[in-house]
DNA sequence: AATGTTCACAACCGCGGGGTC
DNA sequence: AGACCCCGCGGTTGTGAACAT
């Protein structure tokens, strides 16, 4: 994707500010600096990789790279159809407090999301026209294709479901769901995948009404593959309750 | 085939909040 | 108290790819 392209060869910049700091395009080499840099000293203290992994990048541009890019728990790839609704729904409920939305979304970046919203969102308020209505077409063929890879995605998780039930029902017998950082997370290949409650059909008028924030955890019925799964991170709506923990958010460092 | 338009996304900027001295 | 630093957030820009005409 991206990436080879990014890393393999600069844009026209790469410019050298008078600073002395680099800008434009990471390479494939910096890349590498700053992931040592990580796993040597952790995240956090950014102004201090360019002295310590010898990168000629101000600590901003180090934290963003990093976050937005070279995370290992980054999720690569589309975003598939129920991400795209929780993003609708998030968004219709918080506009555009993008952090906020990604942490429902463990593996996507905040960036991520404003440029998924900005792309395929932002135009659809306006009226339609010729242009947009091809517009549309286009994404339509596109949303088939995620489709069908998410169908494909959906045959894995079904796999990973009786896992992630073996894990609920451990957790009634301990009572123990009141915790919302300890919500399973289920490894599926390089993903991690969380399993929060699906929310109802009438969460727009109620808040979020996903069963879990009263401590009433239930495993999503089966009913449909677009819906089954809509778990990811919901215990981050702290902002609406405001009595979680947001602790465990998805990549934020201490 | 050439040209124009739109999409996708990495990266930058400015700003503000929180912590520390 | 306030100056400074670090960090994170949201908005914006720039560029190549993909698509349409």
């Amino acid at each position: 994707m991206y990436l080879g392209m990014m890393a393999g060869h600069h844009m026209g910049w790469g410019i050298i500010e008078e600073e002395g700091w680099r800008k434009g395009p990471w390479t494939a080499e910096e890349d590498g600096l700053l992931t040592e840099y990580v796993k040597l000293h952790g995240e956090g203290r950014w102004n201090s990789v360019a002295r310590l992994a010898g990168l000629k990048r101000n600590g901003k541009s180090c934290r963003l790279r990093w976050v937005n890019y070279l995370r290992p728990e980054l999720k690569r790839g589309q975003i598939t159809p129920h991400e795209e609704s929780i993003i609708l729904d998030l968004h219709a409920r918080w506009g555009n407090r993008w952090s906020t939305i990604a942490r429902s979304l463990p593996g996507r970046t905040d960036n991520e999301i404003k440029n998924y919203w900005r792309t395929h969102f932002k135009k659809k308020a306006k009226v339609p026209s010729d242009a947009s209505e091809k517009a549309k077409n286009r994404f339509l063929r596109r949303k088939q294709f995620h489709n069908q890879q998410h169908q494909q995605q959906q045959q894995h998780l079904q796999v990973n479901q009786e896992e992630v039930k073996r894990i609920l029902a451990l957790l009634d017998e301990n009572n123990d769901t009141k915790m919302p950082c300890f919500w399973p997370q289920v490894k599926q290949g390089m993903e991690t995948i969380s399993t929060y409650p699906h929310h109802t059909t009438d969460h727009q008028e109620q808040g979020f009404n996903y069963s879990m924030l009263n401590g009433n955890v239930s495993v999503p019925e089966a009913s449909n593959n677009e819906d089954n799964f809509l778990w990811d991170g919901l215990w981050n709506l702290n902002d609406v309750h405001g009595n979680f923990s947001s602790t465990c958010a998805t990549g934020k460092a201490s």
